[in-house]
DNA sequence: GACAAATGATACCGCGGTGGTATCATTTCT
DNA sequence: AGAAATGATACCACCGCGGTATCATTTGTC
């Protein structure tokens, strides 16, 4: 199981490595050669983070991506639900129509408890916290 | 993101059903018409439990499955062991080999901790424990 | 102005896991 | 004999994830 999909870790490494490097203009190919990232996968993850608003971007010769918000600021569940959509345990227990549960699940309450613990974690953590960490 | 699969969820369905039954003999026709589950699958998934030890079968007319564990020492965590292999919130930061991130994993953690947690929780749930909430 | 280097946008695709179904063999009660 | 059950196994469809490919556009450098 992962908690978190590879756009989402990628965004995460991406953005981490342009706070530790003072929100310089920061290219796919910079990207690519420091952090080992497969290029065209990253230059859609970063599109997507530019497109909400974590990054601009500057075309042509020299261009790349800046990153615009403090890093204190950028909370992982966030971009977890920009890249992975409502964090949730239980899908099954609730979106899918599949399921002929309604009330019965057994496990809803338990799922529902656990999923909350995770959500106060995740809510904490912001990439000023791992910058912390790796110093 | 699912933190069950079908195959745990039925498992723990059919099981608490046979439990509540105080251990009778209970066919996959009676699984069928009372929790209106998927007739196939839930052979496959009764199968399984019984090759683990926790149902014997009865072949033949009149025959089906019997609950041969206490359901107080049946845990949760179990039967996701045998359905979906080890509990892990990080597959791709430990297991696959794509990861090149080593000891790199901004996350590794964060995440080793979340799973701790959820791991703490799961090996206290029992199939008893879903028996008094329903009661 | 030509070219290279970058992003914008979009379409496409392969793989594996999940959630099943189908089939045939065997046992057992009526 | 036949129905009803499990044992064993093979097969399959869908979908999300992770990724590639392509073409258009912008922009600095020579």
């Amino acid at each position: 199981m992962n908690l978190l999909t590879r756009n989402t870790d990628y965004a995460v490494r991406a953005i981490l490595y342009m706070a530790q490097h003072d929100g310089a203009l920061i290219s796919t190919a910079d990207l690519d050669r420091d952090l080992k990232l497969p290029r065209p996968f990253m230059r859609k993850t970063l599109q997507v983070l530019q497109k909400q608003g974590y990054l601009t971007s500057v075309k042509g010769y020299k261009g790349g991506f800046q990153l615009q918000r403090k890093p204190s600021q950028i909370h992982l569940i966030e971009l977890m639900r920009i890249f992975q959509g409502e964090i949730s345990l239980g899908d099954c227990l609730f979106k899918k129509k599949i399921c002929h549960c309604v009330a019965t699940c057994p496990l809803r309450r338990e799922v529902k408890s656990m999923e909350e613990d995770l959500l106060r974690k995740l809510k904490k953590i912001t990439i000023a916290d791992l910058m912390k960490e790796r110093a």
